[in-house]
DNA sequence: AATCATTTGTGATTTACATCACGGGAACCT
DNA sequence: AGGTTCCCGTGATGTAAATCACAAATGATT
């Protein structure tokens, strides 16, 4: 069983760059100052652990900065990652509002700067804050709603060629596409991707050995072209 | 595209018999006055749809008789059922509370009771209980860790044999026990179970048989015994 | 540079399962 | 009773992909 890593850096929650885009951006200045009250900020390094699944919820965390793995894995140590979130998300919410265990281990994969905001203070000021609560359901449908198309791509596929494809795709949905072109920067090893499309480490570098060949992506140092968007979204329908 | 089968018996929400247990239990007599004005109520045949996913979100659904069935399915016509909702659970909250699509469609598969909130109708109701608010994301928590759930049989499986197992017993598990034996009443057919578990019709009729040769499950009629609880989780851990 | 650890690339082998195909029951009309 | 339509059982076949087993490459650390 692993430990959470320690707090290193205590500092004011309105320093937080994300702060104002998400969660609970636009609420009134008093339950902004309210919420700081209860917050605690701290750097992880690569490698630490926010939170172990099966672990009683003790809070929230909110990432500043920083990349963080979201895995379940099973007895045997097969792993399947879930999600890997990005600078201003919530963690652990789920667990929090509901008090059961966390469902997921969240694995910090770049050095992280995150917000915790601990259980009883959370649900104090969500009681308080009647309009913080609303926002804390909606992020919540949208974690759901990501976790089904999650689902989707690996339960909905024959094959793994489609599952790769079908990843790559809604990988790059988020990022800036020019001319028919989307540049991803690949910072997942052929283990992870295959961790989250359920497939193993062979089937991933062989599939991507051959849709480098079918021009269908390109590969420049760590970063990952795709070059022909249309024929993978033909194989996604096959 | 199919449609959904309109509203057929109009009446007071707080006939439900299951109002209290759930979702809004124990909110002020007010509240719960506020709610049921703008909750109608109708009857579903077998084989109607709730709603369909892609719809865009028109309000919830709270479920007081009858079965529904969640699925989500691929152009090609695959289909992955995500869970059967029994009575009392809340249909389509996250997609309401986040103003999106539907992310599943929901069908009748037995004759249903159920009572519909309009979107706009239900935010505003939230906007003005808070605590309700609350109530509301702590169900959409439980809504994730049961996806989460469902997405651990389907993902971190070796086999068939394995995502079966996982599935009878999880599906046992809200079942009473007595003596090491449940009783479960199988409504599902073994297509469905396939669409549950993610695998073909004839992998679950095959499967089924050899756990009975096996001796691990007993059928009797449509109700189905679980004999030897501890092999079928040996099955899953291997 | 030299050692180590991690990640990637590829071949050979095997097997679980999807798929196709078909026959028999059960249930449900009318 | 006879016809539909659904559901279940089982055989034969093909194939995708897991698994095993190395080798090459890349990148860290000293």
């Amino acid at each position: 069983m692993r430990t959470p890593y320690g707090l290193e850096i205590i500092e004011n929650c309105l320093a937080c760059p994300h702060r104002e885009e998400r969660l609970f951006c636009n609420l009134p200045e008093q339950s902004v100052r309210a919420l700081a009250a209860i917050t605690s900020s701290a750097a992880y390094p690569k490698g630490a652990t926010l939170f172990v699944e099966g672990q009683p919820a003790r809070g929230v965390f909110i990432l500043c900065n920083g990349r963080v793995k979201l895995s379940t894995s099973s007895a045997d140590g097969k792993t399947l990652i879930l999600r890997i979130s990005e600078p201003g998300e919530v963690l652990g919410l789920p667990a929090t509002v509901t008090g059961k265990s966390y469902e997921l281990t969240a694995d910090i994969i770049e050095p992280a700067q995150a917000n915790f905001i601990a259980r009883n203070d959370f649900l104090n000021f969500l009681r308080e804050n009647g309009d913080a609560a609303l926002r804390v359901a909606q992020q919540l449908g949208e974690t759901y709603h990501l976790a089904i198309s999650e689902m989707r791509t690996i339960g909905l596929s024959h094959s793994a060629s489609e599952k790769l494809a079908r990843f790559l795709l809604e990988w790059a949905a988020n990022c800036p596409e020019e001319k028919g072109q989307v540049r991803i920067k690949m910072t997942l090893t052929h283990e992870e991707i295959a961790q989250m499309i359920g497939s193993s480490r062979e089937t991933v570098t062989r599939l991507l050995a051959d849709f480098r060949r079918k021009q269908l992506v390109q590969v420049v140092g760590s970063t990952l072209i795709l070059r022909n968007k249309a024929d993978l979204e033909a194989i996604v329908n096959s």
